[in-house]
DNA sequence: TTGACAAATAGACGATCGTCGATATAATAA
DNA sequence: TTATTATATCGACGATCGTCTATTTGTCAA
């Protein structure tokens, strides 16, 4: 469980453009890793070891059922690392200050 | 001249240590490529590398004088491209909700 | 014009990464 | 039990990446 939030590691979870497909697949809905592969023109194991780089970022959440094993992205964690990132390398971007308010608030 | 949002060309230009140390060096002050090598212990061609990567993401700006190159990060950009980040892949979390509020305001 | 300095480019090398097929593990069904 | 299905792990391979040294390009000063 890593909560801490390490800038390199989750923009690497993210630079990949089969990861980012996943992500765009199991955004809003729980999806087993055949669903995934179906989705895709990768092969089973390949998708596992993305969603296991996914997961090293905490970036899905899983639901094990039976056989299956059904994933999610963690859209608040998404959220919560751009967050990071835009006071890291945005501090003075009107966006980055509009972030921080409706944080406070 | 590379204006429209690639999610993937982004998290590849800042998915690198020496890379976003560069972007924090430059994030509010113009710094002459000499001064940033100066601050790293990497060599003067792999820092000239890295802005490279950089330029193409559209993530720093420069500005040539005499001999000198200033580069300077694009805060802006980075929030933006944090923001899109956010759409594309938080749509349903309430921070991003409240960012297109703001945008929209 | 010559020399010094700043930065970019070229080419090479090792490390990391994305992908695959083969295999292991684990759960269910027959 | 045995067979089947779902997923993870292993080991290998080629491609990409980060870094270096050497060199080139461009600017200014003597």
């Amino acid at each position: 469980m890593k909560k801490i939030f390490d800038a390199v590691l989750f923009a690497k979870a993210i630079s990949d453009d089969t990861r980012q497909k996943i992500m765009n697949i199991c955004c809003c809905e729980w999806c087993s890793v055949n669903q995934i592969v179906d989705k895709l023109d990768v092969s089973q194991p390949t998708v596992s070891h993305h969603l296991a780089v996914l997961r090293e970022a905490d970036l899905v959440t899983l639901r094990e059922e039976g056989k299956q094993t059904f994933y999610t992205l963690n859209q608040d964690r998404v959220a919560f690392c751009c967050g990071q990132l835009m006071v890291k390398f945005a501090p003075e971007a009107l966006a980055t200050e509009n972030l921080l308010k409706t944080i406070k608030a």
